[in-house]
DNA sequence: GAATCAATCAACCCTGAATTTGATTAATTC
DNA sequence: GAATTAATCAAATTCAGGGTTGATTGATTC
């Protein structure tokens, strides 16, 4: 409370266009600072969770002096919900619907790995789950709901075998998904280094693909 | 380096039988406080993580004085890699060998269920991975061979379609197996407070079984 | 171009939490 | 049953790291 907000101009083209600062030459550009802070919170605490991440490192990150954190977002708390809640939004927002479910998941693979930032953000956020559901929590309720319901009318369509509950089968999935970057580790131990490359991310997505076409109603 | 072992005496039977300490009665047992310790930290950590947990949390949980732990494993680093090893340990030691691969990953959802604790150490330690191999990673590595073998042998078996890997099938059904634990947050979200109970693992342990089941090369 | 405000910075403070130290007392040995 | 060792405890120490304060200076306005 009562920290700066540097709100985003509504029209971006008002202000005069802000050109990148020469090498040497000091600037002020509340924006830039902010998005640089955000920028480099999101990665620190996507790599080591809230509690093991240091504001020096992230201002250290980001080049910038680190009481400007609190000047931004009044903290490291701040900081942090102000993170998840940008990685929950964008995340919402890439849902592809009216594809096949196999694609749908499929494209799910590949998003997470052009972003593992963000997937470990959710699991990180995920494994500090106190059991009582938060302010967002009625959200993701209801994103929760909708997905569900996807699966179900795909289900209707031809898509799904019968015996198979679209609730478990998305929990399922969603975490199949992301495994190679929630479940770093093991899968380093499964297949090596490459575990953590780009092209590994599409064949994974190639065989969760075929594992979902493998559900359809074949001898229903 | 030089803290206290408490080695457990080769021979159990060979001192005598320590009796439960009746109420207001204070008696000293290594191996009961260092036990006690361990479960606590266990405990502990899985909830929250390793940043995040006190050591003075562990001590009162375990009902013991806070400087035993160093005493016993040589600070908080210590305790914490007594943890994980103890848990890799029970682990690896309980893979039900020569069941159908659908059976074989119900017990582990419902094996995983019984001890909540486990999967979320696991997925905190996964989370934390730094990119490098430690000294447990060879273990892990051989250890993960051994079950993708398992996979793979069972798909020569007939029992597993020709078109899916079992490499990437084994990081799935892992991933998958313990979401309702790592992902408690999303399952919480989908069905609800019930996500945690142990109904909950064996209708979830069904669902995997059946979606196990329509792997199998029907139409290869 | 003087005045005002916003952004940045460096230094200090304060708290929580791990570790260290030294004393105390139960168990064990001879 | 005295001496020795091991286990336990309370208090002191240290230190990392988040937050606070006050000064400084770039931008903006009239």
């Amino acid at each position: 409370m009562g920290y700066r907000v540097a709100v985003a101009t509504s029209e971006a083209a008002a202000r005069p266009p802000r050109r990148t600062p020469r090498q040497g030459e000091r600037l002020r550009d509340p924006e830039r600072t902010r998005a640089r802070i955000l920028a480099a919170a999101k990665e620190q605490f996507a790599a080591h969770g809230f509690a093991a991440t240091r504001l020096s490192d992230i201002a250290e990150q980001a080049e910038v002096n680190k009481q400007l954190i609190s000047y931004y977002f009044g903290g490291k708390e701040g900081l942090y919900t102000e993170v998840i809640a940008a990685t929950l939004r964008t995340n919402a927002s890439m849902t592809g619907h009216d594809l096949p479910l196999e694609e749908v998941v499929a494209a799910f693979v590949v998003g997470s790995a052009a972003d593992p930032a963000a997937s470990r953000l959710l699991m990180w956020e995920n494994l500090t789950d106190n059991g009582q559901d938060s302010a967002e929590g009625k959200a993701q309720r209801e994103f929760m709901r909708e997905q569900v319901e996807y699966v179900r009318s795909r289900q209707r369509n031809g898509e799904l075998a019968g015996d198979i509950d679209p609730a478990h089968l998305l929990l399922m999935l969603i975490s199949a998904a992301s495994a190679p970057h929630t479940f770093s580790r093991i899968a380093r131990a499964i297949f090596g280094a490459e575990a953590a490359s780009a092209e590994f991310a599409t064949t994974y997505a190639e065989q969760l693909r075929r594992i979902v076409r493998h559900l359809s109603p074949v001898n229903d």
